[in-house]
DNA sequence: GTCTATACCAAGATAGAC
DNA sequence: GTCTATCTTGGTATAGAC
C-alpha cells in the first residue's frame, strides 16, 4: 500500500544545507546544545538522522555551522541598518533590526546558548570570537561610544532573555510584564507581538 | 589491599543536600541542562550517581531545586544591599552584590540556563516566576523606576553573558575586552579578576 | 543526494545490600 | 545515608543500498 515519498525530493546540497541550518537553529535554540538530538533536527528538517550527520560530520560541527550562520545573519542585519542619520536614530534603527530578527526562529537564543558554552574547549573560542565580532561592529562600524555599545549590548541581552523565557505569552494578562516590555523594547508591542515565540511552541 | 572510604563520610541529609546543590549549580552552569549528567554532578559532589537521583527524584527535579536555590541566594544578596542611601548609591551597592555572586560558582549562568529553557513545559514556568520575582524585588523593594529596573536588569544580563563566555581570560591581552570590562562592570577589574571563571575551568 | 539498518555507548533510573 | 550492580532507553555515528 505504498505510503509515498520514501527518498524525499532531491535537492542541491547547498540548498538543503541552508534549510537544515535554519531548522537546526530553532531546535538548538529551544533545547540547548546538550538537549538537542540530531534526530530532532532531522525531523524538523524532514530528512533522515544519518543524513544530517553525514552532511555536517558531527553534532558539534553542526552547532558550529549554526552559530556561524547566526552571527553572519545578525551582522548583516546590523550593517543594513547603519546607513542614514547617526546617533540616537541609528541606534534606534539597529535596535529595530535586532527585534526584527526575532522572526528568524531561534537566532537570538542560539547565540545565547553558544555564549553560555564559553567553557567548552571547542565551542567556547568560537563563541567568544562571535561576541567580539559583533562588539567591534557595533562600536567601530556603527560608531557607537563604548558606553553606548555597552548599553546597546546589555539591552540586546535582555531582549534575548525575554524572548527565550517566552515572556510574551503573559503580555496583556500580566501588568508586570507589560511594563517590562514597555521599557525593554525599542518599539511598541504591536511591532513584535506576532513574531514572539509562545510558551508551548515546540521550537 | 583496602583502598579506604567506601561509603563516604555520613552526613545529615539536609547538609548533604545543600552540598550537592552547590556543586550541581556549577555543573549545570557549565554544561547546560541537557549536557549535564547526574553522574557528573555526583562526581563533583563526591557521592554516587544513584544517590543523587535517590535524593532528588529525577534530574529535572534536581535542576528545579538548583534554580530555586539560586534565585533565593540572589534575592537575599539584593535585599542585603538595599538598606542605606537610595538612588545611584543603592544601585551601585546592588550591582556590586551581583558581581560579588560570581564567586558562587555558576549561579548567574544557571539562572541564564533556566531562562533559555523558557519553552520547556515544566522548567519554563518556574524560570518565568523566578525572573519576575527578581524584577519585582528590584522595582518594588529596591524602589527603582521602571527604566532603572530595565537598565539594571539589562546590565545584569550582559554580565551573565561575559561571565559565561569566560571573557575574563582575555583581559589584559585583548584591548577590545578591556574596554568592554571597563564599561560593563560597576567596579574596577581588580575587584572580580580572581573570582571570574577561566576558559579551561571544568565548571 | 538520501535512505534503512544497525553497532555501540552513554545516561537515567531501579533494586537491594550494608 | 550511601553504595554496587544492573536494567533500559535512547542517541551518535557507521555501513552500505538505491
Amino acid at each position: 500500500m505504498e505510503i509515498d515519498e520514501a527518498p524525499r525530493t532531491r535537492m542541491p546540497a547547498a540548498e538543503r544545507r541552508e534549510l537544515i541550518l535554519r531548522d537546526a537553529t530553532a531546535v538548538f535554540a529551544a533545547n540547548g546544545y546538550g538537549g538537542t538530538t540530531t534526530d530532532l533536527v532531522a525531523k524538523a528538517a524532514g530528512v533522515s538522522q544519518p543524513y544530517v550527520v553525514r552532511m555536517f560530520g558531527t553534532k558539534e560541527k553542526l552547532f558550529l555551522a549554526v552559530l556561524d550562520r547566526a552571527s553572519r545573519v545578525l551582522a548583516e542585519a546590523f550593517r543594513a541598518a547603519i546607513p542614514g542619520p547617526d546617533g540616537d536614530e541609528r541606534r534606534e534603527r539597529m535596535g529595530m533590526a535586532y527585534v526584527g530578527l526575532i522572526a528568524e526562529r531561534g537566532l537570538h537564543q542560539v547565540l545565547m546558548q553558544a555564549f553560555l558554552l564559553g567553557g567548552d574547549p571547542v565551542i567556547g573560542p568560537e563563541a567568544r570570537a562571535c561576541f567580539l565580532g559583533i562588539w567591534q561592529l557595533v562600536r567601530d562600524e556603527a560608531g557607537m561610544s563604548e558606553q553606548e555599545s555597552r548599553d546597546f549590548f546589555a539591552g540586546g541581552m535582555l531582549i534575548n532573555t525575554i524572548v527565550a523565557l517566552r515572556l510574551g505569552d503573559s503580555h496583556g494578562v500580566d501588568p508586570e510584564i507589560d511594563t517590562m516590555f514597555g521599557v525593554a523594547f525599542p518599539c511598541s508591542f504591536d511591532v513584535y507581538k506576532d513574531v514572539l515565540p509562545t510558551a508551548d511552541e515546540p521550537y
